[in-house]
DNA sequence: AGAGAATTGTTACGTTTTTTTCCAATTTGT
DNA sequence: ACAAATTGGAAAAAAACGTAACAATTCTCT
């Protein structure tokens, strides 16, 4: 039975983003774009988990956590952009299970997604894997090492994060823009071409010739993938 | 069998933070916002541990502890706002076994309960070791001392703390925000900067070239970890 | 309680590293 | 072969880090 995350937030862009990626991560999503429509959808609806932003237009955030938490302890991470002065304790004293900053990527929303679910449900595992091993490739999240054929390489941040997310969903495409969605914050609106150019340094790191790849191959007018099987 | 803490504070912010820490070291934790529930549920429940706020509506928290002593010699840690007298408890005159001011941080509730619950059980489980050597740096953990080459390092009790948490997770990559969350107060909401600040001062004590760290490396973008294989 | 010392936190700035942009060369599919 | 798409090199822009100097806070000792 697919998890049904409710999405609060004003700005589309925000909802668009989160909905596209949570709903191919099997989640079922719905949304609400101001406080009265959030609570009435939460009391009309049966979520297990809340996206809840603090600022919001009619009846802001931490009211509608406080309203919900009267009746539920469904989980609740709040957004909050940075600057707000809803600090971390604030949000927190009002039921909120965690929070996060403004703005934010999706890797690290499904990350603390998976923490708070877990935690909630009591029952541990169902972790992501903290080392991935891909033919002579291994990937350990933990310390952000990755070790190809027994030599350590060194990748940047944005680097780690894009072969992350290709070893978590081998096989599929992703097109330049679903990248830019997964791996850089919501509000970046650069240029697709500078996929492309994180592509070629992470192949030329990892692939012994990047003309030929053995990981990560392109998928002419599409995007690119990655597999284990060539 | 999972060892049974209650918690009793009227901050449901401190409640929070610490029923998240101790379920994640494995404890089970129930709470209590006032004194007359807090002996409620002592009564009711069966408690390995008690954490036990002084200030509480309805009973104060001298009361509870004396109401309990006289029925149980579970291991009870008050905890005091600073400035509250607590010198009565110090001397331990209403039974309890220690005590915390507060803000606390979560390193320092884990190391009391730990040593506590060992000192009442005689057992120790899971105990993390008391000294630990890499290379050849030694720290205690018991008088909080560092040895490097056979000389003594001086380190604050932040750098302390910040080393332990380093050498205990070696290896993995912290963030900022979650070293901040780890070593500082609960209710510490400071900058950023500051702990690369710390990092600095720490790495100038124990590194024998801070530029080329032996211990502890930055991981670009992400964070810094501590490491024995360099 | 108060002076002085030590620790901790803040800010600003130079340096290094990463990220992005731009454009030409090459490859790919029809 | 042609057009569209990708790749590669290099320089510009941005971000992250390290350092130092200073401010604030806490601790210590009288």
């Amino acid at each position: 039975m697919a998890k049904r995350i409710l999405l609060v937030d004003d700005e589309p862009l925000i909802i668009k983003g989160l909905k596209y990626t949570l709903e191919q991560e099997g989640f079922e999503t719905d949304s609400a774009a101001d406080g009265e429509e959030a609570l009435s959808k939460f009391f009309s609806g049966n979520y297990d988990f809340i996206l809840l932003d603090v600022m919001l237009p009619k009846l802001d955030g931490i009211t509608v956590c406080q309203r919900i938490r009267e009746h539920s302890n469904v989980p609740i991470i709040m957004l909050t952009a940075k600057g707000e002065h809803i600090d971390k304790i604030l949000g927190l004293e009002y039921g909120a299970d965690d929070y996060m900053t403004k703005p934010f990527n999706i890797l690290e929303v499904k990350a603390r997604i998976k923490t708070i679910m877990r935690r909630a449900s009591g029952t541990q595992p169902t972790e992501a894997k903290k080392v991935i091993r891909v033919h002579d490739m291994e990937i350990n999240s933990v310390n952000r090492a990755v070790n190809l054929g027994g030599k350590d390489v060194r990748l940047t941040a944005k680097e780690f994060d894009l072969l992350q997310m290709f070893v978590n969903n081998r096989g599929k495409v992703f097109s330049r823009e679903a990248m830019l969605e997964t791996v850089w914050k919501y509000d970046y609106t650069g240029d697709a071409r500078t996929v492309d150019v994180h592509i070629r340094r992470l192949r030329e790191k990892i692939e012994r010739n990047p003309a030929q790849p053995e990981f990560i191959f392109t998928k002419w007018g599409v995007g690119y993938y990655f597999t284990d099987k060539d």
